[in-house]
DNA sequence: GATGATTTGTACGTATGTATA
DNA sequence: ATATACATACGTACAAATCAT
């Protein structure tokens, strides 16, 4: 309702920066991989034009590194560089979740409880692919609480440059119920109006999720 | 020497993008704004191309608001908008600051000491040019402080996209001052390893800006 | 609501810069 | 070090979509 009005036509444009990204974000291309102009045309049956301008946005958002002349690569995360973005993510949700606790709207409080509703009928069910969207929701919904659109910006770019290595997280329904249990407390705290509390809650959530990842990378040998 | 070969040969793309998000952070362009390609194309001597990347590239800071087929416009920044984005820096350096509290180095805190100390000098000598630059290098030395390369990377974009309307902040010298004094609060904060302390003096310091910048715009009429 | 004007989106060719032999 | 190969950066032409009439 209040987002994506869902253009009609898309753009070829838009059409290979989401596939591009999707494909980064499921790993399927990998860091460290060239993205090359010529095979990306011939990919996806365009010419240059659009895989360019697609490359420029995907620079934009965090997922290639473009070098003049040489080329854009996927960059290459460390584990050090992506233990500094999951401190940062886990900084900025508990930022909003402080910002959420002072904000009386009824609504927004509501939508904020039915997004945790939604979330553990879904984990319950086992759906991990719906939980994530669901997961999703919920923490849209502390964003919107926190009553700053530019904080809810900001984080949620953080937040999507993320994703690519938060996928695997749910493997486990029993990560999936502790999760539920850890967003019941995060809740709590943000309907009482502690802002504190809410945003200490909020930064262990995401510690689990950070160790969680971690070990699934280690297991993958995802990098160095 | 790990960073900036700096280029010898700026592209096109490049040339151009520096170019219009200097007259954007100058007010030349201003808000509302039609980026308009053929123009542009014609008055930086070049095809359409690289004034496109040129675009895409500002979309990406902020400075720019592309419409499919209806072309790019400077975003139009409510005072709420404003009101939101200075938060989030002041949270954001708040941050950078508090985490700067906890870091030993003691080759980092020289330089913060270092910067702090030219700030002061610049002060006094009255050059606002000057400072703003010193300024720059003093917020910098924080960011470098808190250990977190990314927290550094997102809390200078955020302060970036505020660039076009910090500008005129310091036209007034008993300002400038107030800013040093500030500063040493801060400064004195991290180097006693007080994250709480430095974190609200930040806070405090940056909410200042934030009146100043907003006076000076209701005088201006800069929105709505 | 249809038609023409204008602007953006895409295709493709050429030039230039980078890397490798 | 010079030259060659290759990918990118840029220019130009056309197609498609938006808006103005």
């Amino acid at each position: 309702m209040t987002v994506k009005p869902a253009s009609k036509k898309p753009t070829a444009t838009e059409r290979i920066r989401a596939t591009l990204a999707d494909e980064i974000v499921r790993g399927d291309i990998g860091p460290g991989v060239i993205l090359d102009e010529a095979s990306l045309a011939e990919r996806f049956s365009v010419s240059r034009t659009p895989v360019r301008e697609a490359i420029r946005q995907l620079e934009a958002i965090g997922f290639a590194e473009a070098r003049p002349h040489r080329g854009a690569v996927v960059p290459h995360f460390t584990p050090e560089k992506l233990t500094e973005m999951f401190t940062v993510m886990a900084e900025m949700e508990a930022l909003c979740a402080r910002y959420a606790a002072a904000n009386p709207s009824p609504a927004l409080r509501e939508a904020l409880k039915a997004a945790h509703h939604d979330c553990r009928q879904v984990a319950q069910s086992g759906d991990i692919t719906a939980y994530q969207e669901a997961n999703r929701h919920f923490h849209e919904a502390i964003y919107t609480l926190s009553g700053n659109v530019f904080l809810a910006e900001v984080t949620r770019g953080v937040r999507n440059r993320l994703a690519p290595f938060r996928k695997a997280q749910f493997n486990h329904t029993g990560r999936l119920m502790g999760s539920i249990t850890e967003h019941d407390i995060i809740v709590e705290a943000i309907l009482n109006g502690d802002g504190e509390a809410a945003a200490h809650h909020m930064r262990d959530h995401l510690r689990v999720v950070r160790n969680s990842v971690g070990k699934i990378m280690q297991g993958l040998g995802v990098d160095d």
